[in-house]
DNA sequence: CGCGATTTGTGCACGTCTTCACAAGCGCCT
DNA sequence: AGGCGCTTGTGAAGACGTGCACAAATCGCG
């Protein structure tokens, strides 16, 4: 292993480099790496160690090595990380090479939130389209896009190539619109709408659920609660918290 | 095990029946059972097998089983588990009995969204505050709420009582914001901002980054497409993906 | 040219999560 | 009252993810 060659990113035509099949845990951390990769690079570091990166995304860093040894990774010993390179190979492994176009379905109060997020467009993402099934939102203009209806996806769809939809619906509406986008060819969804969808195999959903983020605080809140409250010296309970908050991770020092 | 008495819940006044410590997978899987049974109720059933409830809620009969008798469940072998005493019980361990007050800091693009967010709302969260750091901001009205200054934030978190703080600003503002809510109290909080932040021990972080969904998402696009480019028969790459648009985890039928 | 400092890549052991498979318990019907 | 079918709760096995600790590799310096 480790010969120093690159077997995929760099020739960037006909790709079908083999992808190896990391493991899930090690791909939902990589979007992570990057964006920390990108601090590095714009602090002007062209090399970084394991450690400072990893400190950087706060993981630890023996971590980070193994899922970067995941990719035949490109570190030197006793140097550290290539980060231009690094920053390549991870997005070509994440198929970041292209800007990928996606559907927002749903353009309601967060679908409108979404469609003006610069964050996808920085980071390899281009919404291409905004759809809607309430008429009276169809060709209200967001963020420089006209909303259309939803039964135009087979047309958008075709237009733009899109692989990626984004639901922002209301629960009621979600599964009907899953329907619709793996009807026309989408294999990859994004739910925002607290239901689950059912789609045939082959196609990828993920789930954000903002309110589930929230209860599962609740759940530490209350449990830390319950601690305080009965054991012996402690004190300083709910109300405290003094002073100290100072750093714990600190992802602070990043290259030198 | 499992004399049938309520350890906890009915009897909310107290608290602290010893709140069993349930792994972290379980914790991140109770709210979507919630969610389920609070289906299930609303479509009549009084009962509900594991069977059921778990394709309602998206994962396998036995993990959900495990999951509630981590939190010495009530169920009755034969019959099901009463959907009323197990909505009881969860909402109990989650801290969901009383309605949490949350203060969201940023109401920028996504912050404006969030604060208009019925989830919320719903489903056990009061928004009690919403602050921003820039003063053409602060006065604004949303949904009924006046947008204060951050700096108020002392005032706010006292008033209210709150405990866990939503940051909504872009990733530059969001450690000093995190440290502002550490020093007034806030011992959880749910973090939108695409960062990495530094708290003290016993304040516990979560994350949701939207564009890390979407390059989570890309990568999969990424391998089916390099798999559909090789092999042999197949066919049918990119562009078809033909009829067949019906179910695979079929979470329909679920009490009866 | 060799040596020491540094940092990656990884074998191994450990812990956590998942899944299977089945005994124990419950209600209903005869 | 007894038996039968259904469903829970759980032991045990397996899969997966994590973290330690160290050998291998590289650089820079004397």
């Amino acid at each position: 292993m480790s010969q120093h060659r690159h077997p995929g990113a760099p020739g960037r035509a006909g790709a079908v480099p083999a992808l190896p099949d990391l493991p899930e845990a090690t791909v939902a951390r990589l979007p992570e790496y990057l964006r920390a990769l990108h601090n590095v690079a714009d602090s002007g570091h062209e090399t970084v160690s394991s450690e400072g990166l990893a400190s950087a995304a706060g993981v630890n860093s023996a971590k980070l090595r193994k899922d970067l040894s995941h990719l035949g990774s490109y570190g030197t010993r006793g140097v550290g990380y290539d980060v231009a390179l690094l920053i390549e190979q991870i997005e070509y492994v994440l198929g970041l090479t292209q800007r990928r176009a996606v559907a927002l379905v749903g353009v309601g109060n967060l679908g409108h939130a979404l469609a003006g997020y610069d964050g996808f467009a920085s980071r390899g993402f281009r919404i291409a389209a905004l759809l809607d099934a309430d008429p009276a939102r169809v060709g209200e203009e967001i963020n420089g896009m006209i909303v259309r209806h939803v039964d135009e996806l087979p047309q958008v769809v075709a237009e733009e190539s899109i692989a990626i939809g984004v639901i922002a619906t209301p629960a009621g509406a979600a599964q009907g619109v899953a329907d619709q986008l793996v009807a026309v060819g989408v294999t990859s969804i994004l739910n925002f709408a607290p239901c689950v969808l059912s789609v045939p195999e082959g196609v990828d959903v993920r789930k954000v659920d903002l309110a589930i983020e929230l209860q599962i605080l609740s759940f530490h809140e209350h449990r830390k609660a319950s601690l305080t409250a009965l054991p012996a010296t402690g004190g300083s309970a709910l109300t405290a918290l003094p002073g100290g908050l100072a750093a714990t991770d600190t992802q602070e020092a990043i290259g030198t």
